[in-house]
DNA sequence: CGCTTTTCTTGAACGAGTCAAGAAACGGTA
DNA sequence: TACCGTTTCTTGACTCGTTCAAGAAAAGCG
């Protein structure tokens, strides 16, 4: 079993500095997958229940920046954010509650990974967002 | 050389009243692909003046609802708006200024349409973004 | 322990998008 | 062509996620 994560070291790793919203922030993604900032803010303040919410807002940003945490914004959703970072993987997205799930990559490694003509762009990410209705939203066919 | 777009027409075939508003929206979103609701306005209104802000939201949604234009947000965005619909492409998005380029579909029809473990979900679209820096916001190296 | 820099608190502000009520326009029918 | 019911547009207020800004607190170095 791999040991918890160690939220204070991950920050030092990043060469943040460890203050207490961060390692509560850290945790929050960590343990609310696809999470927004709301919810994180509920979450944090379970722990620091005098945490500002721009404090957080602050927080996320900085762990998006140091690739501690990745953003996630589906259409006409607000920002999201998970801890599953650096393997490649996608989502998907309910269009009826905006459930948001975890896929590995389709196709292995890196599969749409280039485009057909880059345009001269020089690309750094492929993101891949699968649409449709969760279990709880599809209509129940007998 | 393809007829040009009878946007009148197109209202109909959709099953939708042709209203002045309507039509200059949607051939503001031919004339001017990727481009925000802002400038979609500032289009419409070189036809027509005095539309509302409103009327072109409006008609923005219902022709998106009708399938007649799309409708793109990547993370971070406001809402862009393109009349290429149908033909399974994708997009560049520079992460400097957000330009949006189109690009066909890497591996032909339909390469990522496929998650590898759908969760449950009934998906009916696969979208890919492809993020880096454009051409003009790639720094330039000697 | 004290100092410098970064981060957090507080509170206001921004802006894309939405809501709501009444006026106008569409299009089917007489 | 005129009428009528329904849809759409105008007007203006409003929501809410997010950002901005100034001063207070705290992280971490010597």
């Amino acid at each position: 079993m791999p040991t918890p994560p160690d939220y204070p070291q991950m920050l030092r790793g990043a060469e943040l500095r460890v203050t207490r919203p961060r390692v509560a922030v850290l945790g929050a993604v960590h343990a609310h997958p696809h999470a927004d900032t709301e919810s994180i803010i509920g979450a944090v303040r379970e722990d620091l229940p005098e945490v500002s919410h721009q404090a957080v807002y602050d927080s996320l940003h900085t762990l998006a920046a140091a690739g501690l945490v990745r953003r996630i914004q589906p259409a006409g959703s607000v920002a999201r954010y998970e801890a599953r970072i650096g393997d490649n993987h996608h989502h998907l997205v309910c269009r009826s509650c905006g459930t948001v799930a975890d896929v590995d990559c389709a196709v292995g490694a890196a599969p749409c990974l280039h485009a057909s003509d880059d345009h001269g762009f020089t690309i750094d990410e492929a993101e891949v967002v699968f649409w449709g209705l969760c279990p709880a939203c599809s209509p129940t066919r007998s």
